[in-house]
DNA sequence: CGACTGGTTGATGATTGTCAATAAGTGTGG
DNA sequence: CCACACTTATTGACAATCATCAACCAGTCG
């Protein structure tokens, strides 16, 4: 950005394949800009919920959770982020974030000044376009989860977020013929995604086993009949494409 | 955008005090980018969920609602959004739009045709980004209804949205001084905004009438204590504050 | 002044949360 | 490799929250 309009964005933002006007990798082109990088441990914050941020940050590798907290203790997930995620920061300047960012696993991440994306922006037009449309692609995943705990009883939510967290770690795996995966989650965390409690989550996690649909446990994703946890998630199949990255 | 690599953004967006580099305020640039209004009569449908659109809108006039269908016949209102809002399009180029927008009251919109957008963006960088910040806005709401639906019980949830509501109608009232707002919603439509039925939305709203707290009555609120109001709501007042346009 | 939409109320039951005690799995240091 | 400490998961009993159904009333609009 160029005038003193503006500040660093953004919300948070996902998956490699947006490309700007000159077809270049936003994610890319961040990581580029990248002038440190921060390691963080598993279960450390790499920033809290009404921090003030003069950076955005990719995901280089790892796990992390988008998170709120509220005054009552409970803590409700927004987000599960993968590699090559942009996670990003408030609306407008000065803004501080009404979210935190903590690691699941060890993970890696790559710091971007404000002041850097300005100048990228100012550089290619097409950027800040892309930017705009990786917060709109948020948007939706928000609206998704919006709608799966607002309407839907528990056992299509954890379905659902199964099924989800299953395709995106799948579509990143080098030999995509298994039908198992590793999930840095406990069920704790899934009640959290799912507003539900971790216990309702167990008895939810165990029809779905009993049933022949999905195995969850101690870390490891079974997908027993993808076919019937699709139906169980009440979800089109047209939804389940646009989380594959 | 110049290039091949976009297309038309975004997902929502609001209000008016969203600046590009130059200043100039990004609502007003779109509206004069506007070929055609459309008018809405109260109930119709600007779009449906699952519709490709080829333009952005602008709410000129009036009230709309965001929401999806589930496929148990639910429904899950996303926002409400009123005057000066940007109502926008998928993620990427071709996209569907996950979610619909309906008319809660005759309505005014501007139809900005995607093609016109990315003429906008190639002339001035700064937009695409005022563009991206306005979407992190968007992304924070659902972030904070979704905190609200999946943690909070009824009676919390239910505060909220009418404190929100009423903030957002109350400053944009011509006298400031007054403590009641006409809101164009029904009880069912409040139930779908807060993952309620509206049976129970009904309990809840003569709770609070009861207890002298706030009274919503036939589309007319009135806020009897704003300081219990907000502490039946749970937020804190920074929150708040970010409500007021 | 109807007709209709929207609101109100009570009875009943399903879903989900909480509590608490136990078991299973994981990781660490010897 | 084993013992220990710790985290995570499991299970049952019970309670709270909220949905559903159905009948009735109130307010609004033409």
């Amino acid at each position: 950005m160029s005038g003193r309009g503006g500040s660093g964005p953004i919300g948070i933002s996902h998956d490699a394949r947006y490309r700007d006007a000159s077809g270049a990798n936003v994610i890319e082109a961040l990581k580029a800009q990248c002038l440190r990088q921060r390691q963080l441990k598993a279960g450390e914050d790499l920033f809290g919920p009404g921090s003030q941020q003069n950076a955005i940050f990719v995901l280089i590798e790892g796990w992390t959770l988008l998170y709120t907290l509220l005054e009552n203790g409970k803590r409700q997930i927004l987000h599960f982020a993968v590699a090559d995620t942009l996670l990003g920061l408030p609306p407008s300047k000065g803004t501080v974030s009404t979210f935190g960012v903590q690691a699941l696993t060890r993970a890696v991440v790559a710091e971007i000044p404000h002041r850097r994306v300005r100048e990228l922006v100012a550089e290619r037009p097409g950027f800040a376009l892309a930017l705009a449309q990786s917060m709109a692609r948020d948007t939706d995943l928000a609206f998704d989860l919006l709608t799966s705990i607002g309407r839907s009883p528990a056992r299509v939510r954890v379905a659902r977020l199964l099924l989800q967290l299953f395709v995106r770690a799948w579509s990143r795996l080098p030999g995509h013929g298994i039908e198992a995966v590793r999930l840095p989650l406990t069920q704790e965390q899934l009640g959290d995604a799912t507003g539900l409690s971790s216990v309702h989550v167990n008895r939810v996690l165990h029809e779905l086993k009993r049933e022949g649909i999905a195995a969850f446990h101690y870390r490891r994703l079974r997908i027993l009949d993808p076919d019937r946890l699709i139906d169980a998630a009440e979800i089109d199949p047209e939804t389940l494409k646009s989380w594959i990255v």
